[in-house]
DNA sequence: CTGAAAGCGCTTACAG
DNA sequence: CTGAAAGCGCTTACAG
């Protein structure tokens, strides 16, 4: 008792005599005394870890948001003298691997891009507590954050619009994150605002990675054969951008003189297309970091300090929170938690050819 | 006891009656027992958990290799059961933080690119098991994991040289990183080979950065300003490769028609320059996959499947094993595993303009 | 100020 | 076949 007491010096609670104390802390050093963390686990039901799940990074995919957000992640574990367990799924249907991890050997988890249903986070948060980022629909029993996609793409349309173009194709992601359809209302929105009429024709779904861009390119040509080419093309991701640059090169285009394309994400790749892409730029590495702070705030409900401060109410639908690393976010009635997304001016856009 | 027996199905020592057997299931399941990971570890001795270190990566770096090293483990992770504890360290010096790892939460440690001395090295297997990739220099008491570098910069060379170059430049990556003198070293005997006499004058040390490719090639056009510029550069890594290529195209040099780059490592990044890279694919995935088998050997020494196979010798200097993954591996007097190094042909080398 | 005792939730000889 | 007992290495009331 009085070495334990002597050597987490943290616990102050019991006097212990300057005698005893080197007595015990010699003794310590002598002997190399390494306390052993399982047994402090055990004890203390706390294993200082934070899991990370998400989908297995395949080596060609060129998607680097994931790694951004981990990088973020483990920035935030550092800082907060958590470790980090990092688990990959194939599948978010693999629930049994989620489940299995926690068997005390975390104290929550960070979801990277989940797709949960009601009933599965409902098992899990009996489990565990849990955030998560980029879930695909709304997160029961815990707080997802995104960025603003719709800001974001509202944004991104309005500088094209800004540019001079009228004629705007997008390029959508995965219908299944609901972040797909907020970019949609976002770009449908800008365009409204500047009176240019909605043309369902001009929107293309797919996914976001760049070989869906390169095939919503072509789509794009194919159906402009007969009419003309839109000016500029919004796209849901970087990747998808890259995908459809590349295409349209190929096929005799030049980016930016004769079509502008945006991106969103500002993902590493953007940066180091053959035109460097004008994109939106999503907080990630941020929001990884802060993934951690929330996480560590829902397990310590006792944890006085609370890591944002209410700035705003918007007819008390939407809150705006202060971080303390002096971010703002929204929260939407729907409990996300809303990054400001921002505007990245690259080479990708231009005016269109008069 | 008999519970513990019942539900570790694995260990069929004790002989259980089917009756006592369900009953213990049928409670299990009604209780919706979870058996605790951590009392287990504290019992056993042994958490099926891997610690990996590596250097924090920076969100503005777009050097992937420490990414796809890491799938390549977390894939290895999968399919052995283990758990990965990553961990970032700023600096190699951060002996400490890697020392405080090994509190009984890890059965072993895979280090990313590390540099230890020799008295650390020591230090560190007194309290664990651990495996290296990319290591800076030899690895004390621990087996190191390494592309063939030597034999990747000579086939480099070599398709340079057989393309019809004959100056050809070298950039070299960060010194301390003994495959950089690896990869000058095949370069030399490549050109030598060919009966080209090797110019000092034609190696530039660096980094394994872009910045640094971008520096380096801008020295050698001044360099080259009173002479003539070589025909190709052997660039020692991807990032270098896609620096050297940005600057040489700013500078109105064309590739591959004027100049010919090739990179090193095949990284995800080799994909997306404006000119795809030529380079030399190190397996990465295979060997953070690999590290994981061979840790895993090393802490259950009794494990009789052993990973590999020998067959071949070279005159008993270096040893050539077959891995059960079907992979060739040379192991150095030094104890290094060489994984071998594969050209990619891409489209940044052409021969020489007549 | 100090230390005996119980407990965290398992596993593993060992005795019946 | 079955279960009592000790032990893994800590922490935490609690009694002196």
């Amino acid at each position: 008792m009085t070495v334990s007491a002597v050597l987490n010096a943290a616990r102050s609670g019991t006097r212990v005599s300057e005698a005893t104390r080197q007595r015990i802390i010699e003794a310590a050093r002598r002997l190399k005394y390494r306390p052993n963390a399982i047994a402090q686990g055990l004890s203390k039901r706390r294993m200082n870890t934070i899991g990370v799940v998400c989908i297995t990074q395949f080596p060609t995919d060129i998607n680097m948001i994931v790694h951004e957000v981990l990088n973020g992640i483990l920035d935030g574990a550092n800082t907060w003298n958590q470790y980090t367990i990092v688990c990959t799924i194939a599948d978010w249907v693999q629930e049994q691997k989620m489940l299995g991890m926690c068997d005390g050997r975390l104290d929550g988890l960070i979801l990277l891009g989940p797709s949960l249903s009601e009933s599965f986070a409902e098992q899990l948060y009996s489990l565990t507590e849990y955030v998560s980022i980029h879930s695909d629909g709304p997160v029961k029993f815990g707080v997802n954050m995104d960025a603003d996609n719709y800001g974001g793409a509202q944004m991104a349309t309005k500088h094209l619009i800004s540019l001079g173009h009228r004629r705007i194709a997008h390029f959508e992601g995965d219908a299944r994150y609901h972040g797909t359809a907020d970019r949609t209302c976002g770009y449908r929105t800008a365009l409204e605002e500047a009176g240019i009429e909605f043309d369902p024709s001009l929107v293309f779904p797919g996914s976001f990675t760049s070989p869906s861009g390169f095939e919503q390119a072509q789509l794009l040509m194919d159906k402009s054969k007969t009419g003309s080419m839109p000016t500029a093309i919004f796209c849901a991701s970087d990747a998808i951008a890259i995908g459809a640059l590349q295409k349209l090169i190929e096929s005799g285009f030049r980016v930016p003189e004769d079509i502008s394309i945006t991106g969103f994400d500002d993902s590493l790749i953007s940066m180091m297309a053959s035109r460097q892409i004008t994109t939106v730029r999503q907080p990630l590495h941020k929001m990884g970091r802060f993934a951690v702070e929330q996480l560590l705030e829902q397990i310590d409900l006792d944890q006085p300090d609370h890591s944002a401060t209410v700035i705003g109410r918007d007819r008390g639908r939407t809150t705006e929170l202060l971080l303390k690393s002096g971010d703002v976010v929204t929260v939407t009635p729907q409990n996300d938690l809303l990054f400001r997304s921002e505007l990245v001016l690259r080479e990708s856009t231009a005016p269109p050819k008069s």
